[in-house]
DNA sequence: ATTACTAAAATTATCTATAATTTCGCAGAA
DNA sequence: TTCTGCGAAATTATAGATAATTTTAGTAAT
């Protein structure tokens, strides 16, 4: 939410852009056109472009050649693949990460959930449960690996925003609770099954 | 190999620069001065920038905000990160292909795998291996899937080249080979996990 | 009414120039 | 010798200008 500070304007750009995409203030398919960014931003359209590439990166926009750029769709069927990647990368990580796991870690990951609960709308569930999730994984030690879940959370968040889901419910919440269960039992692959199944049920609700 | 028809400059900057980095012509660590690759394709620097995000989003090369950018490292670590989530997401590949595996993908991929066997050198038999794999998973039918494998393979030929293995010695035709007969036979699960574990060992062998 | 063609407008991609930042070497002091 | 600070050179980041391509709109023909 809170961009921190970002040197080059081209992040500046783009977090700020992808920000719009994911709450859906820019709907799927419009077109970024680079000199009406680079004048709402202030800027020459050299960053703005910079900023594209980023976004282009994390799948947030697609971009044909001498055509510009435009906002990624997201079909039932590419929700459905982010959501079995995702499964299958936070599995890995877990079970890399299990080694790693200290009880401060897991504490730590018992208060976000708890912030979830306490959240009073979508966004602010969404940000204590990307940082549940970022928790019990980054001790995993994979930066590859985290930076590729951490775009493809993205591209769920977007999802979950757009009202697809109307209500987001707590199931998730007895799952995330299963997990540190498991983790704290020393059960591992539990935990990486439950994580895989978690992450999938959130591609499944309502189908539009 | 073959850069083939990429219309515009920063692509063909893009890609020419990845064989340099893949092939272990630029040595890892070293840095990428603007100014001088532009100069060296008769080009002004801003193409330049931009090829440079689209290996940054490869993981090709790291870029440091006013520092420029370098080629990427590759530690024991990052090998064996790619080589798992390599693993994780080729087993989730073909598992999502094998509903739509054809007799005639099969046997094309069984040439290709023939074509593995007469390569006469490295670079042949990369080429080979790699399209033995994009031809069983590409029936999963999950583009950005299919493109994020494309980066990690990407990422294992570089390894492969940069003579941390001395000689690409059979076994993984082998492998091969046990993938396309369990896909005949039906066994999706059976392929899946030799296809795992047959990734996986590209980033146990020769540890330096 | 619909299609095809042409010209104008808008937009993308690139180049050249400029500003800001970092790196590197060297002088001087501890 | 080793560390510190200053200044020049190199390099990155951005701006402004230009060329090339695509889109749009309007007109004429079927």
């Amino acid at each position: 939410m809170t961009t921190a500070k970002s040197d080059t304007i081209s992040t500046r750009i783009s977090k700020t852009l992808a920000d719009r995409i994911i709450s859906g203030a820019i709907e799927a398919g419009s077109r970024l056109r680079q000199d009406h960014v680079a004048e709402e931003f202030g800027a020459s359209h050299v960053p703005v472009r910079e900023a594209f590439r980023l976004l282009e990166s994390q799948g947030l926009v697609v971009s044909e050649p001498r055509r510009g750029v435009r906002v990624a769709g997201f079909t039932r069927e590419e929700v459905r693949e982010v959501a079995e990647m995702r499964a299958s990368l936070e599995a890995l990580a877990l079970r890399n990460a299990f080694p790693h796991m200290t009880k401060a870690i897991l504490d730590t990951a018992e208060e976000a959930n708890r912030a979830g609960d306490r959240a009073p709308d979508v966004y602010a569930w969404e940000e204590a449960n990307r940082n549940f999730h970022r928790i019990i994984l980054a001790p995993c030690g994979m930066p590859r690996l985290l930076k590729a879940i951490d775009d493809l959370q993205t591209a769920s968040a977007r999802f979950l925003f757009s009202g697809w889901r109307a209500e987001w419910e707590a199931p998730t919440d007895r799952d995330h609770r299963a997990i540190l269960d498991a983790l704290r039992t020393g059960q591992a692959d539990m935990a990486a099954a439950v994580l895989a199944r978690h992450v999938q049920t959130i591609g499944q609700k309502r189908p539009k």
